[in-house]
RNA sequence: GACCCCAUCGUCCAGUGGCCUAGGACGGCGCCCUUUCACGGCGCAAACACGGGUUCGACUCCCGUUGGGGUCACCA
């Protein structure tokens, strides 16, 4: 380790929403800094005018925080800083590694569909390059547009990647690539470059479909003079479907999974093991662990599909180990949105909800799901599921549902111990199972076959509830089966 | 097409030359627990892509083949 502080960030360009792979990018860029007591850094990737949208930006922002990745500086807007750039695309000009190219857009698509016939490299072919000082100053003269091209020297490139080890590439497989355009604004490797110098970043950690990049960049970096940073090419997030995910496919916003009831840090663990991993048979970590276990040494060359499944099965633990008053806090909006409730109404009520939601959490896969699992709670106008009300909501059970219900009222405490006292006696004074009892009385006070215990239900809905609603059941039956 | 990367159960991850009759997790299946559904517990099925080397010995090292992915914009 070196003794300058670590500095690392996550780069993205506000042209669309944060995806589940630059989620996991900054998460690693975090992690590292974290790990090294080193800084996170956010920055703005927004020269081109045409694709940005501050309204990204914003979710990006959004997102960056749902996933608790708190930055430690002032952002970077690069459209701050397009004198900088501008500069030093100039000065490639001047030091002579740059040069002027006349090509015109048509032109370059025109080579590039040739070569793409002819099956050959569609590599620049540095037709300007070989223009003499007489006819560059001529089109200069001339006022012809022209953008600046790096240019690429003979040899090799190469660096020591975090992930992959060694990374070589000959120089005649890159191009002389554009760094400023014909309006003087600079393109992303330049301004990447200068940025990245100019932040003071010691680690690149980025996806693997920048290493091309990476191989101009170094070049760029050669050219004035800079120190490399170290880099790191994370493999790919894949789809199901094997193709990565980007924007172009109109991948998942990673807030969308939050509005799918995806817990941050089940995200957040989730993702860490996506190409990294501690190497250990456990799965579930805290944030302070995967802090203090994220070396760059154990990270995974090979790509990864992302699989919803296993997302969700580690939400499922993380909403079983979360402290019922938070989860609370959280399904509350989610059930007045489903007009289930009031605000006011859970606002007088909250010991009520944290009930509910604590007698239900082993049976959450999401956020949401609280909604449905909980409606009944919070309605009163549920109605019977059919199969279970066919097989339970006989004229016999609804004579035993009345003897229930009258014990039920007379109980002095409504616990769950006198509760389940109670059944049980009418069980035996009837001579029958305490299933018997059991199903009708759950679908009269809930509509549902499936649920939490039943008295640990019917002591969160309380004594008054549990006896009109068996009242009402019992009403129900009855005229179903006169009519 | 050129260049680069990758290759262990369906998926994610262990395995760094002998501990492997290849381990864990998700998903699947079965059993147990149980008033239901979950949770939990136990168990089963499920993989080293292929071919050559190197070695006393290869999942592990090398080469090739095949397969997958990525990049080839005046986008980032």
């Amino acid at each position: 380790m070196t003794l300058s502080e670590v500095r690392v960030r996550i780069a993205p360009s506000p042209s669309g929403y944060v995806h589940v792979g630059t989620a996991r990018t900054a998460i690693f860029n975090y992690l590292f800094a974290r790990r090294h007591g080193g800084k996170f850094l956010v920055r703005i990737e927004n020269t081109d005018k045409e694709r940005s949208d501050p309204v990204f930006t914003e979710a990006i922002l959004s997102a960056l925080k749902w996933l608790g990745l708190q930055w430690d500086e002032e952002i970077v807007y690069q459209s701050d800083r397009i004198d900088l750039y501008k500069t030093h695309a100039r000065k490639l000009l001047e030091s002579g590694h740059g040069y002027r190219c006349f090509c015109s857009p048509e032109q370059l698509a025109q080579d590039r569909e040739k070569a793409r016939a002819e099956k050959k490299d569609m590599r620049y072919n540095r037709r300007c390059l070989n223009l003499s000082q007489a006819e560059v100053e001529a089109q200069v003269a001339l006022g012809s547009a022209y953008t600046i091209r790096l240019r690429i020297p003979e040899g090799e490139t190469n660096f020591d990647d975090l992930v992959s080890g060694e990374l070589k590439r000959k120089n005649e497989d890159l191009e002389d690539f554009i760094v400023a355009r014909s309006d003087g604004t600079a393109t992303y490797n330049l301004a990447v470059v200068v940025d990245d110098h100019d932040m003071g970043i010691t680690h690149v950690l980025r996806g693997n479909d920048h290493v091309t990049n990476t191989f101009k960049q170094i070049h760029l970096y050669h050219s004035f003079g800079f120190e490399l940073p170290k880099f790191g090419h994370m493999p790919m997030i894949l789809r199901p479907d094997k193709k990565k995910v980007s924007k172009r496919l109109g991948d998942k916003d990673v807030l969308a999974f939050q509005r799918e009831g995806v817990l941050p840090e089940a995200m957040f663990n989730y993702l860490c093991l996506l190409g990294w991993s501690p190497k250990t048979d456990r799965e579930i970590y805290s944030l302070e662990e995967l802090i203090d276990l994220f070396t760059s040494d154990n990270f995974n060359p090979s790509n990864a599909i992302f699989d919803v499944e296993k997302l969700v099965a580690f939400n499922q633990e993380y909403i079983a180990n979360k402290p019922d008053h938070e989860l609370a806090a959280m399904v509350a909006p989610l059930l007045v949105e489903a007009d289930l409730t009031t605000k006011y109404w859970l606002e007088t009520r909250w010991e009520y909800l944290r009930q509910v939601v604590g007698a239900l959490k082993l049976r959450a896969r999401r956020i949401v799901d609280f909604v449905e699992l909980s409606a009944y709670f919070f309605a009163f106008d549920y109605q019977y599921e059919s199969d279970a009300a066919a097989k339970h909501f006989t004229s016999e059970n609804a004579e035993l549902l009345s003897e229930l219900t009258d014990r039920f009222e007379r109980l002095q405490d409504f616990t769950h111990e006198a509760l389940e006292q109670t059944l049980s006696a009418l069980a035996d004074d009837k001579g029958i199972k305490r299933a018997r009892l059991i199903h009708p009385t759950r679908l009269a006070v809930s509509g549902r076959s499936k649920g939490p215990s039943l008295y640990e239900m019917l002591v969160i809905l309380s004594q008054p509830v549990v006896v009109e609603r068996m009242r009402r059941a019992i009403e129900i039956i009855k005229n179903a089966n006169s009519a």
